[in-house]
DNA sequence: CATTGCATGTCGTCG
DNA sequence: CGACGACGTGCAATG
C-alpha cells in the first residue's frame, strides 16, 4: 500500500463525469492496484477512486499542465470497463509503503441471515401453531426467507429484513401471489418481519394484505426468550 | 488527517457484531473524528469504522491486553447511537499528521437528474403528439419523473432510470395504477425509460403492459439530436 | 459469467 | 430530524 498525501486535481470519466479541484488530498494506492482519494471529512466513501481490476500509468505531464504547476499525472484505468481517473499531481507532500501483509478477514454477526436462522427457531412468534416447512423455500422468482405451515392447512411466507421498506414489500408480494396459486400451499398468508419498519413499507404491506412483525434482536437471541422463561 | 499504520485488533458493536483478528492495517482518523481501518485489498469499503459524530478515546490497554502485547486502546464511540469501535494497538509502524484544508467538492455531471431534464426537453422521443405536463409530478406515493399529455385526452407517466431494472418497474406500476384512477388523467400509459433495461426487468414490464425505452445519453445530449438535424 | 438481493451501505433532498 | 430514493452503489452467493 501507498500512502500519499498531495495537492490534486482529479478527473473521473465512466458511467458518469465527475471533477475534483485543486487542493490537498489523501491518496490511497493499494496493492491490488485500486486507488482512493480521500478528503477530511465526509465519511468512509473517498471522493473519487478506482476498484481493481485496475492499473496505474505514471506520466509526465502535457505542456500546458507543466506551466500551470502540474509535476506529475496518474492515469488510473479500470481493465475492463472504460472507467478512467486522471490524477494531476502538484506537489507531493507525503509519501510512503507499507507492507500489510495478508488480511485474515472480517468476522460479522448479527446480519439478516442471523436473524433469519433465529426466527427459524421460534416461529411461534409469528403466530400459534405454526411450524417450520423450510428456511429459504426455493420459487421461480426467488427463495422465500421462511414458509410455514398452518394449523388450517393453508401457508405463512414471511419475509425477513434488518429493515423494513418498500422494496422488502413487493418482493414478499411477489412471493404470496406466486405461490398461492400452488394448491397444496394456498391460501398463503404473507408476514413481513423485521427490527424496524417504515411508514409507507407499513402502508403498502396492510394496503396488500400483509402482515407486520417487529423483531428484536436481544430478545430472538438472548436470555429474554420465552423458550428459556419456560425452565 | 492522521494516518497510522499499526498492528491491531478490532472489534466494532453496533447495529452488528464484528471482528478483526491482529493483522498490520492502516487507519485513518480524520478531522472530523471518524476512522476508517482499510486491509491492502477490497476497494473502497474499510474493513471498519465510524462515521461522524463520533469521538476517539485512547485508553491504556488492561492488564490482561498489556500482557498480550497491546500498547494502547482506541475507543471510537458514536455520538447519537450507541455503536462503537475498540481498536486494540500492538504497534504503531507509521504515524503521520496532515493538514488537508478545505475540500472544494466533487461537481458530478450525467446522472439521472440529467437523463430527465434531456428527455422533457425531447419528449419526442418517447412517442408522437405528446406534451410535456411536468416533471417530478408529485403524487402521494412520490413523484413520477415525466408527466406527458397525449393527442387523445389520455396521459403518459415516464419513469428514468440509468439503469433499468426490476424495482423501476414496480415504481412505475404503482404510479401508473394511482395516477389512472383520476378521472382528469385517465388513461395513463406507463413508458420504463432508462439507458439499459436488464431482462427481467423487460419482461415484467410487458407483463404490467408498460412501454419500454433505450435512452442514449449521447443522442439525447450530443450533435446528433433530431432538433439539431432540423437545422 | 450474469443475476439477485443484502449492506454497520452512504448520500442528497424534501417535507 | 426523519423518510425516501439514487448510487460510478459494492459485494457475495447462486444458477
Amino acid at each position: 500500500m501507498r500512502v500519499v498525501v498531495a495537492r490534486c486535481a482529479v478527473d473521473y470519466s465512466g458511467r458518469l463525469g465527475a471533477h475534483l479541484p485543486l487542493a490537498r488530498r489523501l491518496i490511497l494506492v493499494k496493492a491490488d492496484g485500486s486507488v482512493l482519494i480521500h478528503a477530511d471529512g465526509g465519511s468512509y466513501k473517498p471522493l473519487n477512486w478506482m476498484n481493481p481490476p485496475c492499473k496505474l500509468r505514471e506520466q509526465a505531464p502535457s505542456t500546458a499542465e507543466a506551466e500551470a504547476g502540474v509535476e506529475a499525472v496518474w492515469e488510473v484505468a479500470h481493465a475492463k470497463t472504460d472507467d478512467q481517473l486522471r490524477i494531476q499531481i502538484y506537489e507531493i507532500l507525503e509519501d510512503i509503503r507499507a507492507e500489510l501483509g495478508e488480511e485474515p478477514g472480517l468476522v460479522k454477526d448479527g446480519v439478516e441471515a442471523h436473524l433469519q436462522e433465529l426466527l427459524a427457531q421460534q416461529v411461534e412468534r409469528v403466530g400459534p401453531e405454526l411450524k417450520l416447512i423450510r428456511r429459504e423455500y426455493p420459487t421461480a422468482i426467488g427463495p422465500v426467507d421462511l414458509l410455514l405451515r398452518g394449523p388450517d392447512g393453508g401457508t405463512v411466507a414471511v419475509e425477513v429484513k434488518r429493515r423494513g421498506e418498500i422494496d422488502g414489500v413487493e418482493q414478499l408480494t411477489r412471493y404470496v401471489e406466486l405461490l398461492g396459486r400452488d394448491p397444496r400451499l394456498s391460501p398463503v398468508r404473507g408476514v413481513f418481519a423485521a427490527q424496524s419498519i417504515k411508514p409507507q413499507a407499513r402502508v403498502l404491506a396492510q394496503d396488500r394484505g400483509l402482515e407486520c412483525l417487529i423483531l428484536d434482536y436481544a430478545e430472538l437471541s438472548g436470555t429474554d426468550s420465552d423458550a428459556l422463561r419456560l425452565f
